[in-house]
DNA sequence: TTGTAAGCGTTATCAT
DNA sequence: ATGATAACGCTTACAA
């Protein structure tokens, strides 16, 4: 009753183990009355292979590290499921890693996975453990970066065009006659978000428009701080005509402070979201948003880390950054500021 | 520059390897001067656990397989969480598994996770590998079934009031007036579908509404699916005045057919869904929902899987089925048919 | 073609 | 308190 190992099938088939493993793994050379003996020994024992053993003697696991700072969020959702379709579909499973953007978790989850011998990790790195994650890189373990950037690490990249589509989208604005446009960024420090704050100063400053600190506003990358954010920026007593909401969960906090200070969208405060979720679309009014390419990106960081697992081409390049694009989609969120009307 | 090992600290601590682990491990005896050494030893070597070594000795991985069919789902998204959150907690890594309710692909990712030799695995099963998973569960490892149920299989589940609360709301339908009420369900075998469609066939028989075959449908769980036959429902000559949706994804699905064809909740439709995401309140009108316990079902069953695992009471009786309480709120996508306003 | 045996990096038993 | 040494279940030279 007890689950058979390599043994018990070789003495069944009356082989040896080496010949045995062989013959399971068609690898090697055998006789077809071998192949049909094990072959029919392992399926009588109902034989699984035991593959941490496996994964000792061959210094492989086949499992990679995720690690994200919340599942919750569609934006990781999306990521994630991305990179576990190209995981299975190559044999690799996937470890969730959940860090809340708390340094202190992620470096927890870092040694659980350094520890677990995973073949290679993904990163969503949270600002606070460049050092460690550089360790981890410089021990040999592949490492592939997601959206953010880890100064001095040779590692690849997959980002999205952050600066541009912060750009696109604050330009749009503008063209609708919107000057005090507000920013609800999420966490300094981390690549993609400097990269939309620059993209909405610098557009600012080439428009000639007077970037106001206070437009500018820290959501944490989640939903009731981006509550308590607006809410404050609606309050005070020169609110923004428009909002740009760098995630999807603060632009739900924005939307609720909206509705709750009895504003309307968008005859009182335009608004636009990184991200889009597939309810964006059935809002009231529709809204317009920068759909992020996570799945694909998930999809491509996968495939590269597996590639350097399996010692490909993009070792040789592997400082490599690429970026996908982003697609702004203008749907009803949007329009001239009351005072223009 | 290559990774250390428990040999590389012993000699380096001048002790014997199983010293070295003994401190290491803060277990057995020691000398004082011992474990300075060793602790030194490990800490200028950066050494670390290599851990599959350590599983095949012990037998056992401190990881847990979590089997759903989309991450991608607000539904089970927060499930997983719930369990990655216990998991991280009690030193475990979750592995996921998204089916996609293809019975092959489960297959698959069921004989990984056995050949990985997980401690235990949490299923969310779709219909047809039921004499599989029995396999794997009289193997020996610790399973725990969610929302779903394996006749003859002695596990523990963990599941809500679904038909309780599918009855609920058929019940503030009638009330409401309504008496074509239609049913988006899922996927029929599986038990949360199964309770709810039960729901919803016994209330409106204890109401002596008769029961439409047409009006109940087959989303199954995918929002194009459910978009496709809410249309058809909208468009037949006895539309029903009311739906019921039996997932998040299918009620967005059911929302986007009631818009494209023209129609206005909650004046010519009424709809109520299973799920209750973040966005559901800030849908215009605000949407009626019945919110799923899921966050602290993944808790639950995350604990009662590592309960299990480490051999503890859980064991003792692992038929249980514990059932969690949904939340009807009501909102304002329900009214009461036009034929009566 | 087949079998033997030496690891892989730990843990655990048993002398010393 | 310490150190040999034998597993754990597999892969892989190498020898036969």
């Amino acid at each position: 009753m007890k689950r058979p190992i390599l043994r018990d099938v070789a003495i069944k088939a009356q082989v040896s183990v080496g010949l045995a493993s062989r013959v399971l793994r068609n690898i090697g050379s055998f006789s077809e009355k071998s192949r049909y003996r094990v072959l029919r020994a392992a399926r009588n024992l109902d034989y699984q292979t035991n593959n941490v053993a496996r994964s000792l003697k061959i210094k492989q696991t086949r499992a990679l590290g995720v690690v994200i700072s919340d599942i919750a969020s569609h934006f990781f959702t999306l990521l994630v499921r991305g990179v576990e379709d190209v995981a299975s579909k190559s044999g690799y499973s996937v470890i969730l890693c959940n860090t809340d953007e708390n340094p202190a978790k992620e470096q927890n989850y870092l040694t659980a996975l350094y520890e677990r011998n995973v073949d290679g990790l993904i990163i969503c790195a949270s600002p606070g453990n460049d050092s460690y994650i550089k360790k981890i890189a410089r021990s040999g373990m592949p490492v592939v970066l997601v959206y953010r950037n880890i100064p001095g690490l040779h590692a690849p990249r997959i980002t999205s065009d952050d600066q541009d589509s912060s750009s696109a989208a604050i330009n749009y604005l503008i063209d609708l006659g919107h000057r005090d446009i507000a920013l609800i960024r999420g966490i300094s420090g981390v690549q993609s978000d400097e990269e939309r704050l620059a993209g909405y100063k610098k557009t600012l400053e080439r428009r000639k428009i007077p970037v106001k600190g206070g437009l500018i506003v820290n959501g944490e990358y989640v939903t009731e701080k981006a509550y308590q954010v607006t809410q404050s920026l609606l309050k005070s007593r020169t609110p923004p005509t428009a909002i740009l909401a760098c995630s999807e969960l603060m632009m739900i906090g924005a939307l609720y402070a909206i509705r709750d200070e009895g504003k309307e969208i968008p005859r009182d405060v335009s608004i636009i979201g990184f991200g889009d979720p597939s309810w964006a679309g059935l809002m009231n009014p529709p809204l317009t948003v920068i759909r992020l390419p996570n799945y694909p990106m998930g999809l491509l960081a996968g495939e590269s880390l597996i590639n350097m697992c399996e010692g490909n081409e993009l070792r040789d390049r592997p400082g490599e950054e690429v970026v996908l694009k982003s697609k702004f989609i203008p749907r009803n969120s949007c329009q001239a500021p009351k005072h223009l009307a």
